[in-house]
DNA sequence: TCTATACTGAGACTCATTATCAGTATAGTC
DNA sequence: GACTATACTGATAATGAGTCTCAGTATAGA
């Protein structure tokens, strides 16, 4: 993925919040822009090093999920993963590995994505649900846990 | 949902993987077929009543779910929900309040249920990848949460 | 350069969950 | 029924992800 372009992207929506785009929140963003699925706060500080503390990751974190610049994710193991919203990274859904615990990107072909939305308002609309968004995984093993 | 029916069929499970079927493990089972969706350890505690403390309460989600009688779910705010498992209850999705966190089992039109089956065999050998399960949740707003 | 305010780093803290350990209940055997 | 091995429980301590606090630092705007 080309990190340059968006950088400024990310920065103006952060202007937008009354928010600086600092050192700390660039190296987020940067790692994970490069970072094929959502990570942890602990892969994310093992990935950007021992500069940022932890609690100063936690911060940034907090911050670029409230400007929407980051999503959070709970997957199986029960610890929050991060990744970039989908307005940068655009829609898409994960492959769960249910052995090591790694979660990959994957874009589903559009005429599936299409029937995906017409079930939920379907679904949303018998049970009196307002739907703003959607989860689909699929839990199996990657190429390495086989 | 008839609680009486299947505490002979969750029993035989336990005693399969040599563990017994007790008052606390047996309250569990209760609770949990009585919801309408996934409880937290804390709403189960509440249910149930002060006299399980939650380290047995705890111990008795983990022989639970070890059986194959419990399931877990990972959802927003980050705390880890069970309910029973899909050949207790029938296979099922939810519907996640992003406002209060509640969570409410629904069932997919069985041709929707065909149509993810076959979207998952596609996207999986796509990808090398072998699945054994799925995960599918509407994200938006309960009735109480409008 | 000055000032107000946002940000950072270190460490204390919270809270869900897990581990420990001594005591209790239970199944199987005599 | 008594005995024994083992599973189970309750209380409490420990762990670990994530949050809060506070003093010090950086930055934007004047």
């Amino acid at each position: 993925m080309q990190t340059s372009g968006f950088h400024t992207a990310v920065e103006s929506r952060l202007l937008d919040h009354d928010v600086r785009y600092t050192k700390g929140r660039r190296a987020v963003v940067e790692a994970l822009a490069v970072a094929g699925g959502p990570l942890s706060a602990a892969d994310l500080s093992a990935e950007i090093g021992p500069e940022i503390p932890l609690s100063s990751l936690y911060r940034s974190l907090t911050v670029l999920v409230d400007a929407g610049v980051v999503a959070t994710h709970f997957g199986s193991s029960g610890l929050t993963r991060y990744e970039l919203a989908e307005w940068l990274l655009g829609h898409h859904h994960h492959l769960v590995c249910v052995a090591c615990g790694s979660v990959q990107d994957i874009s589903l072909p559009p005429p599936h994505e299409t029937q995906i939305r017409e079930l939920i308002e379907q679904v949303s609309r018998a049970a009196s649900f307002r739907p703003v968004g959607h989860v689909f995984e699929i839990e199996g093993r990657c190429l390495n846990c086989v």
